[in-house]
DNA sequence: AAGCTATGCAACCGCCTCTAG
DNA sequence: ACTAGAGGCGGTTGCATAGCT
């Protein structure tokens, strides 16, 4: 930046704006040297510089001062100025001061270009850092009629091997989808492995709408249909760091010997078959168990009876068609999404 | 290799507060 | 008590560069 010649010049008043001179930082540097820094329009002129006072102190306080730490923060400031921050705000000169040699400048552009980030992936509203699931669309969900909470809930866990039974159960899982639509809308753009199937979900204008100006009320379920809920269309996106699953799991596939089905690629630690279409595989299954934070192996089946350890896939057709295609997808993107609730739950 | 996009960060802008006259 | 100017602060912009296609 420093040494650019795009600096430009106020038209008015004959200032110099823009990036700074090594010249002239030098020339900023033997003026407080030699005169200190009380007035900076004085030291401006004594520096024989074109700029404002304004430009000076800034330059100074923000670039030229000798005892700034410059370079990666480290865990221990990062920490810092996260506790800082969700006591304070974005009151940076005060957490500037709590940590030596970083100007508020320097924090803030580091929080707006890491740290937000960072507690957004890890479902953290960066302002009031409370989790991010408690927001309007969590509350309304309470407001829908418990029986279409229940039935469009279970309509989108066709075939899945968890259906709910209840409509607080119901509530829950919704909340569960929800929250995995976001992580999935925020890490769509890392994507490589799904992109040759159907498109990602974007979060529909409704749920955007209400992520970001907290005003529109939803409405019901007659009218909306759960947009925010229609996981049909997405594959779910493993590749997620906060997600990463940490217990150990396998997918094995039963595939008929005539099909070219069954390329795999592992994806973390999920192993998501490859979708070749070629010849009709009649059925794929997936068999998995989960393993606690503790260590115990468990089955689905032990935290709902209904469940079982073993999901079967159908594919539709004699050929892998479009539909048959999405079909399919939609089917192995529910269950991954259900396999990674089923995992919150447990964990 | 060239063009495009995303990211990081220095610097500016506008508003607020403080203080000297 | 009032006012003007300087300093301080948070938000925003725009440029340089890295990474990707």
């Amino acid at each position: 930046m420093e040494g650019s010649s795009t600096s430009s010049w106020d038209e008015t008043n004959g200032i110099k704006k823009g990036p700074w001179t090594p010249e002239e930082d030098q020339k900023l540097v033997n003026c407080i040297q030699k005169y200190g820094h009380g007035n900076w329009k004085e030291v401006s002129k004594l520096a024989g510089l074109n700029r404002c006072g304004k430009s000076c102190r800034l330059r100074w306080t923000n670039y030229l001062r000798p005892d700034i730490k410059r370079g990666t923060f480290s865990e221990e400031e990062e920490q810092t100025i996260l506790e800082l921050h969700a006591l304070l705000g974005n009151k940076w000169s005060t957490i500037a001061s709590r940590l030596p040699g970083r100007t508020d400048n320097e924090i803030k552009n580091f929080w707006n270009t890491h740290l937000k980030k960072k507690l957004f992936r890890r479902g953290i509203d960066p302002t009031t850092h409370m989790p991010r699931t408690d927001n309007l669309v969590m509350n309304s969900l309470a407001n829908i009629p418990p029986d279409q909470l229940l039935a469009a809930v279970n309509s989108i866990c066709i075939n899945s091997a968890l259906p709910c039974q209840d409509s607080t159960t119901a509530i829950e899982f919704a909340k569960m989808l929800y929250l995995g639509n976001i992580l999935q809308f925020l890490n769509t753009s890392n994507s490589t492995h799904f992109e040759q199937y159907p498109a990602p979900l974007i979060l529909d204008s409704q749920l955007e709408a209400l992520l970001y100006s907290n005003s529109t009320p939803y409405t019901s379920a007659s009218t909306s249909t759960f947009p925010n809920l229609n996981v049909s269309q997405t594959i779910f996106h493993p590749e997620v760091e906060e997600l990463s699953i940490k217990s150990n799991r396998t997918f094995t596939q039963q595939i008929s010997d005539n099909s070219e089905y069954g390329t795999s690629s592992l994806c973390n630690n999920y192993s998501i078959p490859e979708l070749v279409p070629a010849s009709s595989p009649e059925s794929f299954t997936v068999n998995t168990e989960y393993q606690t934070t503790k260590g115990n192996i468990i089955s689905p089946k032990d935290q709902f009876s209904n469940s079982s350890t073993s999901t079967t896939f159908d594919v539709l057709g004699d050929l892998m068609d479009d539909e048959a295609s999405k079909y399919f997808w939609k089917q192995v993107t529910e269950y991954v999404l259900l396999d990674y609730f089923l995992h919150v739950l447990i964990n």
